[in-house]
DNA sequence: GTAGGGTTAG
């Protein structure tokens, strides 16, 4: 028999309360000297209450409840038919219970068995009424939820405040809202439980004029505070970016508990502020895993690695066991810095904890994988996720997209939607970067027009960006411009930078210049802007002008962007910069560049000098090709990586066309893989190909 | 022994 505390434990019994319920439980068993089923047997209980003398309602009312509580539905089920069968009446008690277990989700909803108490016995007061509208909602079934509360003969706040959760937690913040405004029309009097509802939706909506509206309600009404109600309003100020209101209401006197101080913390990370957030932190008395989480994944988000490691540190020395949310954080920070090595390591850390796998997790995960180029690892962790939602599924499609496989991800995307799971504007996002790095202009043409016709999504900035990228790489310029000039929305400077790196392309000196225009007029020191347009001069032989605009570009004080590249080597982070001389090792490195310069040439290779648009001679543009960040990086890897491992490189920018034909002869001549992320997609270079086909 | 909420993530 197992002991009744080890079982409480397994079950991590939150509360005295549960406590008081399972010990309840288990006397019953210790008396009747029954062993403890099993939860995966579903035992006969017919022995149970033939021991017990007259059983009472109170007495199976406990028993199906403990098992509820214990996640045992079929044996709540079981008990209740005992009851039945040994003819004890039901209260309104056994409904309850009955039905909460059954609305577990691994049951079917209203169950034959709490179906037929409610309608057949006829335990109709409110409080079984709102049981059931509040378990439909809970379950989604808003539609089914509505009919029945609108059915019931009496309401009460609680009945309201199912149906504004409900709605709420289905993601249909908008028609919450509704619901509460009726519920205040219908002169129901809200309570702080209300309030936090209602606001979890304004949350939703980071709708901030609302949820002051709400605030002054709470005020006008004569509500009250509580610890709840102070912080769902500190939080939906802070989800809104008002930090000010939110630090009003965290200042009243009284409501400083845990629980706002993490989402004030939060709150200050979300909108930058790390150093009023850290500061914060600093003045919490008690901390718990959610201050820490909170505040590492500011320091992410503010790109402050190295504090957001020592916090971590911190976190395990104060006792704390890092959770999902910690390792969420975590793998994030991996992904942006393509760090595939640490990655790993808290890949190898959450198989053998006990955190559990769940979407999130298994999102940040494959998110990780495919951030740093190890799409068959991705695919390895979406194959073996049970549960997958829109985030999981676009998180694939992006990464398989900017990892040069196109076909396939339209071919995921397909398949989401044959398995009904409704694609939103991120997801969309990815497959026209599908389309963008496949050429793929006649399937892009078609899903942008399908987000709007199928699924009534607005295109946003970034959806047309990916347009004007596709059109113009496919030299559909007029088409390009076309599109932005019908634009509803204000064209940015990323929309104009694909139509002149396009206009570059195809040498059009006109467009391009329209566009350049364009793009200063928002960003007048993006030195990219002046980099392209004196290239595309260049380009179309118009030297004068693109030293022109070099001369524009000195005057106004605007540098060019190093080019750097990145490679890791046994966890430690090597950086380059085109044409610096600074790492330690820089004389083996060169000597291994002269080496790569001579295969090279006996392979057969030519530099493209004629997209050096500075005005020097052919010897002089040969050796800057030669210095480019990502050429050094790649000597490097070739002198210290094994030579069984792929060589892995960051690049800020994006490659240029001279070192991708480079590195397609060096991954042959040395038969190594190559795998660059560059500013927009990877490069996977193997056996004198690329992944990308040359298209880029 | 009965119904409604509840701060951190992809």
């Amino acid at each position: 028999m197992i002991h009744p505390q080890k079982l409480i434990k397994r079950f991590q019994w939150p509360t005295p309360s549960s406590l008081n319920q399972t010990t309840q439980l288990h006397a019953h068993f210790i008396i009747s000297g029954a062993a403890i089923p099993h939860p995966l047997s579903y035992p006969s209980t017919a022995h149970l209450s033939s021991r017990i003398p007259n059983p009472s309602t109170f007495y199976y009312n406990t028993l199906i409840r403990a098992y509820s509580r214990f996640h045992l539905p079929h044996l709540s089920i079981l008990i209740h038919r005992q009851m039945i069968t040994n003819a004890v009446p039901h209260d309104s008690h056994t409904f309850q219970f009955l039905f909460k277990s059954c609305s577990l989700p691994s049951m079917s909803l209203l169950h034959d068995d709490a179906r037929w108490v409610f309608d057949g016995i006829g335990m109709k007061d409110v409080v079984s009424w709102t049981t059931i509208v509040a378990g439909l909602a809970r379950a989604g079934c808003l539609d089914d939820a509505r009919k029945l509360f609108d059915e019931m003969p009496e309401r009460n706040v609680v009945s309201w405040t199912s149906m504004v959760s409900g709605y709420s937690q289905a993601g249909r913040a908008a028609e919450s809202v509704e619901f509460f405004k009726k519920m205040i029309s219908d002169d129901v009097l809200p309570d702080t439980v209300a309030m936090v509802a209602v606001l979890s939706a304004c949350g939703q909506l980071r709708d901030l004029g609302l949820s002051k509206w709400v605030h002054q309600y709470v005020i006008d009404a004569g509500i009250g505070m509580s610890d709840n109600l102070a912080v769902a309003l500190i939080d939906v100020y802070a989800k809104c970016g008002d930090l000010n209101s939110a630090r009003q209401v965290f200042d009243l006197n009284g409501w400083k508990v845990l629980p706002a101080w993490n989402a004030l913390i939060d709150g200050y990370c979300k909108v930058g502020d790390v150093d009023m957030a850290r500061s914060l932190f600093d003045q919490t008395e008690v901390r718990d895993l959610i201050t820490f989480n909170s505040m590492i994944c500011g320091y992410i988000q503010s790109s402050q690695l190295k504090q957001a490691l020592h916090l971590f540190v911190e976190l395990r020395t104060s006792g704390f066991q890092p959770d999902k949310f910690t390792m969420v954080g975590l793998l994030s920070a991996c992904a942006n810095l393509n760090s595939l090595d640490q990655g790993k390591a808290l890949h190898a850390y959450i198989e053998v904890s006990s955190i559990v796998f769940d979407v999130f997790l298994g999102t940040a995960l494959l998110d990780m994988y495919a951030k740093c180029g190890r799409m068959d690892e991705a695919l390895l962790v979406f194959n073996r996720m049970r549960d997958k939602d829109v985030m999981t599924w676009t998180a694939v499609i992006s990464g398989l997209a900017m990892n040069g496989k196109g076909k396939l991800a339209l071919e995921h995307f397909a398949l989401m939607r044959k398995l009904s799971i409704r694609p939103n504007a991120v997801a969309y996002i990815g497959v026209l970067t599908a389309c963008s790095h496949s050429n793929l202009v006649e399937e892009a043409r078609k899903h942008f027009h399908e987000m709007t016709s199928l699924y009534n999504l607005e295109p946003e900035v970034e959806h047309y960006g990916c347009m004007v990228d596709i059109l113009g790489r496919g030299g559909l310029l007029e088409e390009a411009v076309k599109l932005i000039d019908s634009m509803p929305i204000k064209p940015n400077a990323v929309i104009w930078g694909s139509l002149l790196s396009a206009c570059r392309v195809y040498k059009n000196v006109d467009v391009g210049e329209k566009a350049a225009k364009n793009i200063l007029a928002l960003e007048p020191n993006e030195d990219a802007v002046y980099v392209q347009l004196s290239n595309l001069y260049a380009n179309s032989g118009n030297w004068a002008s693109a030293s022109k605009i070099r001369r524009l570009m000195e005057e106004r004080g605007i540098k060019k962007t190093a080019g750097y590249s990145s490679l890791s080597v046994a966890g430690q982070v090597h950086k380059f910069i085109a044409g610096d001389r600074c790492h330690p090792e820089i004389n083996e490195i060169e000597a291994m560049m002269n080496v790569m310069a001579k295969k090279l040439k006996l392979a057969g290779y030519l530099p493209i000098t004629s997209k050096i648009s500075v005005d020097v001679n052919e010897e002089e543009k040969e050796q800057a090709l030669f210095l480019h960040s990502e050429r050094i990086a790649i000597a490097y890897g070739l002198m210290r990586l094994g030579a069984s491992l792929p060589i892995h490189i960051t690049k800020n920018l994006r490659v240029c066309e001279d070192c991708h034909i480079a590195i397609k002869l060096i991954a042959k001549i040395w038969n190594r893989k190559i795998v660059v992320r560059d500013r927009s997609r990877f490069h996977h270079f193997s056996d004198g190909q690329c992944s990308c086909n040359d298209f880029w």
